[in-house]
DNA sequence: GTCTATATTATGATAGAC
DNA sequence: GTCTATCATAATATAGAC
């Protein structure tokens, strides 16, 4: 990738995270890089291919974060708090990665098993990763759009989710 | 509400049932009804308000189809299915009823609290009730999303998930 | 309670000059 | 690779006549 292509990613990087997916238009990424929209397209076809980079990082951090996770010596404790954290620490982000289909056939090859590969590793049985990444994906997305009430207790949630999870192991 | 009020609601759901959200706009919804888009104006303020009374109907109507499965003799898995058939059955309103932040206050008295009765009663536990909440949610919004691989099994994820949290009741 | 006309505000994207 | 000018599209909502 060109350096100009660089800056435009990371100037919609910067527009997403702070002010959320509204600001992330094609006039809001060129102002701050001091130029015009329509000098963005010499330098991605649309603005889907720019989302689409984003969508990239995210899923490659991501990977990264809970893979380290899967050291810890209580992995699947570990892997809840970095999922959770991830998604806190980027919501604007995290929503642009998980909202509607993923573009499969337009993301960088391997990446999508890559982002799954920290949960199949600890949780081998398919059935049983597929429930924990919903739990998951369910108490984070909730979370973020503020559906539980004000004053839940959201730790003991992932507690008891979790240990749920820990139990069917060892059944 | 009145009945002009009514048909216009009736409208509103029949477009977002079927078209999905981007067709739920006042001009779509007036032409349903064979006037103009300002002449909603006259029966509610905005459309947020016309919204309101889909997400309203739709939390009343899962309530319902919610309380019916925990008379069932397996009431945790009836209470699965139950969730998952209507989300499937109304992507749409399931997305408009989930999505972003509720506006409690402007919801029915006591509504908010009806929706959560049926996974209240069979689920005493606040933490586990959040937690099996989040899991169906996250398996139902990552199925709409078309998250999940093409050929995944997810009759099995549902299966293995409730079955963990059956395991914590116990306990 | 309905209409026409319009305000207001955006968006993504293209054409063509430089 | 940048610019200006513009297209094409669309939305919610209001004013004021009838």
């Amino acid at each position: 990738m060109a350096e100009r292509a660089r800056q435009i990613v990371e100037a919609a990087r910067e527009l997403l995270e702070k002010e959320g997916a509204d600001a992330l238009t094609m006039r809001r990424i060129a102002d701050r890089l001091g130029i015009r929209a329509p000098s963005l397209y010499k330098h991605f076809p649309d603005k889907q291919a720019v989302e689409l980079e984003l969508i990239a990082q995210g899923l490659q951090e991501q990977a990264e974060a809970l893979m380290a996770a899967t050291e810890d010596e209580q992995p699947l404790v570990a892997l809840g708090a970095a999922y959770r954290a991830y998604a806190l620490a980027h919501p604007h982000l995290y929503r642009l990665m998980t909202a509607g289909p993923l573009p499969r056939h337009l993301l960088p090859d391997g990446l999508e098993a890559r982002a799954a590969l920290p949960l199949v590793r600890i949780v081998p049985d398919e059935h049983r990763a597929r429930a924990l990444w919903a739990f998951a994906h369910g108490m984070v997305i909730l979370e973020l759009d503020g559906r539980f009430p004000p004053d839940a207790d959201l730790d003991g949630a992932w507690r008891v989710g979790l240990a749920a999870f820990a139990q069917v192991a060892a059944r």
